[in-house]
DNA sequence: CGTTAGTTTGAGAGGACTCAAAGTCTGTGG
DNA sequence: CCACAGACTTTGAGTCCTCTCAAACTAACG
């Protein structure tokens, strides 16, 4: 195994991932020995996809470092729906639940380090480690609710609005990607963005 | 208590709660039995507020008959954020999971039949019937689904093509509820929505 | 039939888009 | 340490789609 001197180890990875497990909801030792050595260390370069649409995507992602963004190409331009950085979880749902290929494709938007578990795992321990579903569902109803909120944000009607939404939910994303992804996200154009925020800077 | 001639019986609304159940995730007749002897039903009349803005939603829903929505005030405009009819569930997701006042509301489009459990109560399940985490979070899977479509559809840019999209995947709608809620579900307004049905049907 | 809710049609205004060009920042190599 | 290249952001001008306001039409129901 290569791991550069910058790369996160996997027994990093591993500490990671339970700190987060056990932060929602401590699970079995077992369960966790069973995760963190069935679970795989990915390194993927900024730029480049993760997940492809067309593609099945089989693997539920947890996201040590780095930003990712899912996104549908729509013609010619790209409607991102979700953009997450460390210590969540991503996957193209409708692939990875209903075994499709993948509508959205992933892309990273830093040089980010995952690790990542296959479907049938998740599965197998579902009935394996009973105390699995508990903490599937209590991560769910937290995605759930996001979800609902990149959906009302996507609703609102003014551009205005939306990027007010953003920097009171996701500012912490604000200088670490460039504004094209955030339009994006917000459904507006770059230029767009770029104008709302000129008018809005000044008064600070 | 007193049961109108046209309304669902409480044995009925077991029997329909436990048919969904079953369909997703049979669990123990003890759980079964439980969720049942603690669900009350409820008759909403159609254009009432089952759940309003402001108020604590301490309740998950059952929609035995009829159809709701889920919308937010913004100013003099109303953002429809959900539609959901028979055999799904319902509820304010922000005020049930984190014990907020809700910032939405809940309307009946039709007179409505519902069942009704308190958190309380699904949260005691948790832990004496293990199994119930399993069906929620089948469930939740599902509606995080359903919740990553809606926040898809309201990113499309043009007005065609969230119409589209709509008779797609809720056509079973389309003739049951007023234009004006389907037209603030997509995101625009009822005349838009009249304009882009004008174009559109001459072609069948 | 009249009343009301629901839908369609019309005309004008405005916000966001497109296309285009000019700045600005950042990192790399000389 | 500077200069350049490429990525990123801002600014400008004109167009188009959707919105708003208004009125007419239609359907459903008592």
């Amino acid at each position: 195994m290569n791991v550069e001197k910058n790369q996160t180890s996997s027994v990093e990875i591993a500490g990671a991932f339970s700190a987060m497990v056990n932060a929602i909801y401590p699970v079995s030792k077992e369960a966790l020995d069973y995760v963190t050595k069935r679970m795989s260390p990915v390194y993927i370069q900024k730029g480049s996809l993760l997940v492809s649409s067309g593609q099945h995507c089989d693997h539920l992602y947890f996201v040590v470092k780095g930003v990712l963004r899912g996104y549908v190409q729509q013609g010619t331009k790209e409607i991102t729906t979700w953009i997450t950085a460390e210590n969540e979880l991503v996957t193209s749902i409708s692939s990875f639940y209903q075994k499709v290929p993948s509508i959205e494709n992933i892309e990273a938007l830093e040089d980010c380090t995952l690790a990542t578990i296959h479907r049938d795992d998740l599965n197998y321990m579902y009935t394996a480690f009973p105390e699995v579903n508990a903490f599937v569902r209590i991560v769910l109803e937290k995605y759930y609710q996001d979800a609902e909120e990149r959906a009302y944000i996507a609703r609102l009607t003014e551009a205005t609005g939306k990027y007010h939404r953003f920097i009171n939910t996701k500012s912490h994303l604000l200088n670490r990607i460039p504004l094209k992804f955030i339009a994006s996200y917000l459904g507006m154009t770059l230029e767009t963005l770029s104008r709302i925020r000129s008018k809005i800077t000044y008064s600070r």
